[in-house]
DNA sequence: AAAACGGGGAA
DNA sequence: TTCCCAGTTTT
């Protein structure tokens, strides 16, 4: 029996009951498929159900504001996704009429929507032909065909873009593309992969020639910068400064405080006499830590924060367009990264016991 | 061809 | 620590 269907015999008995499984809405698959993108599926889960009870068609999404998106996509990291989303539903509304594309030449136009996400939608919505290439694929076909190639390279990604699409059962390429998947998931796993159960045991190049934890082969990316942020709470009765952040940089459009940035970690000592922070207060102002240093890892770079409560608003010397004062309420309805949210989770009350 | 872009879970 | 997750876009 071909390997396409042996899978999909294993996936019939062994494949998971996910949500957005039950459904054939183009919208409904590309709603999960960006949330799904480079992330857990029991991370992702809570966010699909909670942007399709805010959005349960295309046009309500569209209709919303970027800041209502961003708040609901708070927490889940890679925030250009949600930002493309609403490009996105918004080209749905302008250039197709409202009707969400399930073609796979079509859905790839769509601002946030590549090859993966494409063949994703289009092969589970309406059949077509497309294999989809995630990381789970990779892994699977690397081992089962004892690809050596990396997957990170354009020639691997190339390889492996017409492999997968040969070995796809054109016939069923949806329940084909899920079982790929799932079987990546839970069987081909990336350690501890679960050979000795495995119904490819006879067929696997890479479980024959002793490859399967070399594989897939991968190459090393550059390593991470360090960062130092110092943030300042500024406060004026029960509003605080805060600044929404531009583009760039991490954290497009997100809310935090007031920041001031260094390549080395600074004393407080040394943060007074920086040229930065002259230029930002006057020369009576007194700043204290307030809770915790923190470190936050993203994928590229380490953030190490540290905060400081400002004690008159009226020390502060300038003013720049992307910094207003918000109630402590309407701050908790803004869309704040993690490493905010996470401090104010925590010290809110040190700020003002009225907040 | 690389680098940028988040956050979390597992080993 | 390291790896990697239903990847895409920009440089």
């Amino acid at each position: 029996m071909s390997f396409a269907l042996k899978l999909m015999d294993w996936y019939r008995e062994n494949g998971r009951d996910l949500p957005w499984r039950n459904t054939q809405d183009p919208y409904v698959i590309w709603l999960s498929e960006i949330i799904l993108q480079q992330t857990r599926v029991e991370q992702g889960m809570p966010y699909f159900y909670r942007f399709l009870e805010a959005f349960p068609i295309v046009t309500k999404f569209a209709a919303a504001d970027e800041e209502e998106i961003l708040r609901l996509w708070q927490g889940l990291g890679y925030y250009s996704r949600a930002r493309n989303m609403h490009k996105a539903a918004k080209m749905v509304v302008d250039t197709f009429d409202g009707i969400f594309p399930r073609r796979y030449q079509d859905a790839i136009r769509l601002p946030g929507v590549g090859e993966y996400t494409a063949a994703a939608i289009a092969s589970f919505s309406s059949n077509e032909p497309r294999a989809v290439v995630d990381g789970n694929v990779y892994r699977v076909l690397s081992r089962y065909l004892g690809v050596t190639e990396a997957i990170n390279s354009t020639k691997g990604k190339k390889l492996f873009a017409e492999l997968a699409q040969e070995m796809l059962d054109p016939q069923h390429a949806g329940i084909y593309n899920q079982a790929i998947m799932d079987f990546g998931a839970l069987q081909c796993k990336p350690k501890k992969p679960l050979c000795a159960t495995c119904i490819f045991q006879l067929s696997c190049v890479a479980l024959r020639d002793g490859l399967v934890d070399a594989l897939p082969v991968k190459l090393k990316g550059r390593a991470s910068k360090n960062r130092y942020f110092h943030y300042f709470i500024i406060r004026k009765d029960d509003q605080l400064l805060l600044s929404k952040r531009g583009e760039g940089d991490v954290w497009t459009n997100l809310f935090e405080f007031p920041l001031l940035e260094s390549t080395e970690d600074l004393s407080i000592d040394a943060l007074y006499a920086s040229a930065d922070f002259n230029q930002y207060f006057t020369a009576d102002v007194q700043i204290k830590p307030v809770g915790e240093p923190i470190k936050h890892v993203l994928s590229h770079q380490n953030i190490y924060a540290r905060f400081y409560v400002v004690n008159n608003p009226n020390s502060l010397k300038i003013k720049k367009t992307e910094w207003n004062y918000f109630y402590f309420e309407k701050i908790d309805t803004l869309a704040k990264h993690k490493l905010i949210f996470s401090f104010l989770e925590k010290n809110k009350q040190l700020i003002s016991p009225n907040y």
